[in-house]
DNA sequence: CGTATGTTTCTTATGTATAAAAAACGAGGG
DNA sequence: CCCTCGTTTTTTATACATAAGAAACATACG
């Protein structure tokens, strides 16, 4: 049956928007608080029922009053607020990157399921949206089999990279100054400056950076094909460099610094400047990939 | 309970492969069998009890026999050798693209699973795989939504599929006269004039072959996103112009000529023809599939 | 011993069941 | 009438069940 993995979150995210109004105020109404948690209203009604159970906030006779700040509730650990199948794409990651699993491997639904501790339904679906990943095929009437995460797949991977992101970049080049995506882009360097001061600290953070640089590049010219490849290589750079932290913070510092000279290219408006910085970061993303594939 | 499909169509194999055989003559082992039909032999032995029950075969000491041709044998009909999974595609597809279903239209897995008499099961993992066509998108503990068969759509798609195929297109250039792929080429010319000579009765036939040839163009540089992405292509046109037949013997006519132009460009090995040709024939596609989206 | 067939076991394709979440419906109160 | 809240209905996420199909094992025969 259905987990209570929306509950869950909901009611944490609940304990940290209640942080923000004093003792004994009132309430939002159900509605506002749907639309600020992002669930529906019977998950809001259950929330507050489990808040008042804990006697965190009362009903009263016009809406409810939250008592007292609520320092000593539980949080529900962050497990158990992600739905099964976001839990099988982790786990299937595992499986793949840190036990090195080898090109050509059978991929049994029934056996994964098992392994994973799930319905095989869920697998199922899961593998069935990983497809597009391209790093598992089907076979008729038979299981799957892992195509390996291998330098060709990373070649691959990058020649479609090199060709949408050479695109977007050099469509900078005639964006008008009125253009808002230029301040987006002044921000996203105002980020990266701010990573780099204090990158032996938060270099950890640069993943997160790194994907949404390359989503702005991308909005220049807006297209669902390359929007939708921007999640491959998102999921790909996320969960190989989580299990593969061989020189992490160079690694990143290189990177920022990359990604600042594309943005001053970008800015400055010539072509031949973007194409140079563009295609420089690309090969050395590739290079870094390479290297610790091999 | 699952559908014996995979039984039905292996059935219908083997009539077609019996007759192949001469009245008298010793069958093949069920290894053999297997092997031709491309099936399990669990599902081999099924078809052969079931043939030996209508006296086509019997056993005999030393393996089997044929009787007689299978002349009187009914086949079992074409939908009835089609998964479930194949049967939604087309459900879902003509619901589509026939009922021209508008954009932002919500998408309700349970009521699509009534409407097309299946288990929701079935309806959620199509709809997760279809999602890869860009053409519908899923929304948290929500439905989907159907994004419309627009002329934005096909805008994206043709600009993907321009820089995909100017890529291949363009390597023909340097490709030594001894490759492989050249024999390809002029085999796919053949097919191209053969159609043309037939075309008022053939006309049909086109579709097929237009994928055919686009994978041929892409196979030079084998990339497992482009050719995923070729799915895309083909499934779309696939089930488009089966619903939309307007002009369609002359659209195919243009679209075979411009074929046999791009080919003639690509054995000239000039950079600057293949380029033209490439262009021209994908903005003549580009548009008729506009002007039949309008 | 290798190949062909009979038998058993395991996996996949598909249907059904159900708790959780969302949405729709309804009734009061400003 | 619009908003808020209580109630009912519908849909989704997940588990489980089972026939069809694949694969593994076993036996027999040359």
């Amino acid at each position: 049956m259905r987990t209570d993995t929306t509950f869950k979150r909901a009611f944490n995210d609940m304990i940290d928007l209640l942080r923000t109004f004093d003792p004994g105020a009132e309430l939002p109404s159900e509605n506002a608080l749907r639309a600020q948690l992002g669930v529906s209203r019977t998950t809001v009604r259950k929330v507050l029922a489990s808040m008042s159970a804990r006697g965190v906030i009362v009903s009263e006779a016009h809406g409810r009053i939250m008592r007292e700040h609520p320092q000593q509730i539980e949080r529900y650990p962050k497990e158990e607020t992600l739905a099964i199948s976001q839990q099988v794409e982790t786990s299937f990651m595992e499986w793949m990157l840190r036990d090195n699993a080898c090109p050509g491997t059978e991929i049994n639904e029934a056996e994964l399921a098992r392994k994973f501790g799930v319905a095989t339904t869920i697998v199922r679906e899961f593998l069935n949206r990983f497809q597009k990943y391209g790093l598992i095929e089907k076979r008729q009437n038979a299981g799957w089999v892992f195509k390996g995460f291998t330098a060709n797949f990373a070649l691959e991977l990058f020649e479609i990279r090199e060709m949408f992101e050479m695109r977007s970049a050099r469509l900078f080049a005639s964006l008008p100054d009125s253009s808002p995506i230029w301040k987006q882009v002044r921000a996203m360097r105002a980020a990266h400056l701010e990573l780099l001061a204090d990158i032996d600290a938060r270099f950890q953070d640069f993943s997160e950076l790194d994907s949404r640089f390359h989503r702005l590049i991308a909005t220049v010219a807006p297209n669902r094909f390359v929007e939708s490849f921007q999640d491959v290589i998102a999921i790909v750079f996320h969960y190989h460099y989580q299990w593969n932290k061989r020189d992490e913070r160079t690694r990143n510092e290189v990177a920022i610094r990359e990604h600042l000279a594309l943005i001053e290219a970008l800015e400055s408006r010539n072509i031949a400047s973007i194409d140079q910085a563009c295609r420089a970061h690309l090969t050395s993303a590739r290079e870094t990939l390479l290297r610790s594939i091999a």
